[in-house]
DNA sequence: TTGAAAGCGTTACCAC
DNA sequence: GTGGTAACGCTTTCAA
């Protein structure tokens, strides 16, 4: 492997002369430069960029944590951050978090400065402890889907998309509509699921709708349980004619619960999901949709910016838009 | 940020012990050690990975090519990656592939040694120029889901999985039975859908089955697609009661078209697909299960093996098996 | 416009 | 056991 001493003796100049045409400096003379970018040729000669970092100060990694078990939408922000940061010098260094315990290290390793330059945390609350040294140390940290106070996030307003979803059911006519979400008092403490069934549920109050006894279903994060929780309001004396899930994965288990029990969508059940997933399409499947591969690539972005000293980068909000399909139709309409 | 010499200078030491002291050398005193850990401990020290790395002359990554847009499969795959490699000093620097412009690119950087120390591929097929120079380079690759002629690879044996798929339908007492599978001349050279293709046939023939004309179908990956095609097939004189399809993916589609049809399932269809990704089970899809999580760790494993010098990787083959489900059962079974 | 040399933070070798 | 010091490959002064 040649080094950059190899290309200036080839080139009969000095190191200094070879790293200013490297790093395309207006010094050097146009003979100089194309003598040099010969011999780089020549020789295949690449820069190591552990000497240019450790020369300049810094790595050129970013960290990025994420939740694979967690929805198909976190590959979809992933590959939102991937398409922007593949465009820059920095490297990716992807760090995968299934467990608590994994999810502490990983933080653990956010917080040093000689592993990545800065981070992006994807749809994952940070342990308290781990935040304040994230603080204390002011690392360059950047949350998606995740909302913490003092820190660049890209979000969306979930308890907007609630909202949004108890409107679109209640101007087709329904007014028995059920939520089915996720436990919130999960073990990574994830909120989302829980501030999208405030704003459902103060959608519905503001339309003068109680929810009746029971219609607030949480269960743990999937399509089967999903499936499980909407069997059993389906099998309720009086039972929901449309369902607000918080997440396609968990729509997608209610409308297989409708499809067990012969139930036609969406005469016999209108169903609504959050994300916008791919299987939503596949599915049919009318939901409250958040731009996630932008979501990925603003908050890569926003840490790009920070990491070139361009000043705070305070917090973006996303919009979040009802997309109507097949699985949505006024109530009892056989 | 403390550096070692600052560690050694608060100790009274040199930073030859210090060194020691951070690699667990045995050749310092206990004495010695308690003091420079609680300096470490102290001043809150890191080693820079930077300048190890270079002094090394070697850095602690390793680059992973990946097609995200190809299917949920290759997710799974890397999550095993990810899990192999997060037990080890590596770092994992993602790369995502959605174009063949990119996948150029991409191995393009795999060519330099400065970035990386040695590279994982997935499910992508390398462009010959580029393995030419990965072969000169003698650079540590390891392919998985593809088998690149002198390289290690984790694969599985399509053609056998075929004749599995074949075998199982062919045991229900099915006759006519189609393949809907993937263009056998894509941009990126998949080859996996051709070689199950083959295998599918051979099973037929082995029983003395021909199959009937058009019923080899390729399609555009994606459920979609697969969803038209079968479509096209049902809408035969002659359709077939069984379609064996060369992804999960392309089986939801198959599945799709035939509820769209009407037509129960598996009484007026059954479908057999290939891979078991999680929506699989969902769907009740019967199909030849692969190994996705254990190739992209046993690709690790692989690469991490070859990178301690241990000699050559070679190649290993994963097993495949039939999973049963509700999708598949004798013909006509209405 | 250019060359020489001083760092950057480690590791490893060589004395003591 | 331990300290001093030469690499590692680059960037960036400082002179010339």
């Amino acid at each position: 492997m040649a080094t950059i001493v190899d290309v200036a003796a080839r080139a009969g100049v000095g190191v200094g002369t070879v790293s200013r045409v490297i790093n395309d400096s207006p010094l050097v003379s146009d003979r100089t430069r194309a003598k040099v970018l010969a011999v780089i040729e020549e020789l295949d000669y690449r820069p190591s960029s552990l000497a240019r970092g450790l020369s300049l100060g810094h790595s050129t990694m970013i960290g990025v944590v994420v939740p694979f078990f967690h929805t198909p939408s976190v590959v979809e922000r992933l590959r939102g951050v991937a398409d922007v940061l593949n465009d820059t010098d920095y490297d990716l260094v992807l760090f995968n978090v299934d467990s608590v315990k994994q999810r502490d290290e990983r933080f653990g390793v956010l917080n040093r400065r000689d592993r990545s330059e800065g981070a992006l945390v994807i749809s994952l609350p940070p342990p308290p402890d781990q935040l304040r040294r994230l603080r204390e140390r002011k690392r360059p940290v950047v949350f998606v889907d995740v909302d913490v106070p003092g820190f660049p996030c890209v979000t969306v307003d979930d308890v907007e998309g609630g909202r949004l979803a108890a409107r679109h059911l209640l101007e087709l006519g329904h007014r028995r509509i059920a939520f089915v979400g996720d436990p919130e008092k999960g073990a990574f403490g994830f909120t989302s699921s829980a501030r999208r069934r405030r704003g459902f549920v103060e959608g519905m109050k503001a339309a003068g709708q109680d929810l009746p006894e029971g219609f607030v279903r949480r269960a743990p994060h999937g399509l089967e349980s999903a499936r499980a929780v909407t069997a059993e309001l389906l099998g309720l004396p009086d039972p929901p004619t449309a369902v607000f899930a918080a997440s396609d994965t968990q729509a997608l288990g209610v409308l297989e619960a409708a499809r067990a029990l012969g139930l036609e969508v969406p005469g016999g059940l209108s169903v609504v999901g959050f994300d916008d997933i791919e299987g939503a399409a596949y599915a049919g499947l009318a939901t409250v949709r958040q731009p996630l591969h932008q979501s990925g690539a603003e908050g890569a972005r926003l840490l790009l910016r920070l990491l070139g000293g361009e000043g705070d980068a305070g917090k973006v909000e996303l919009p979040l838009e009802v997309v109507v399909r097949a699985s949505t139709g006024p109530p009892g309409d056989l």
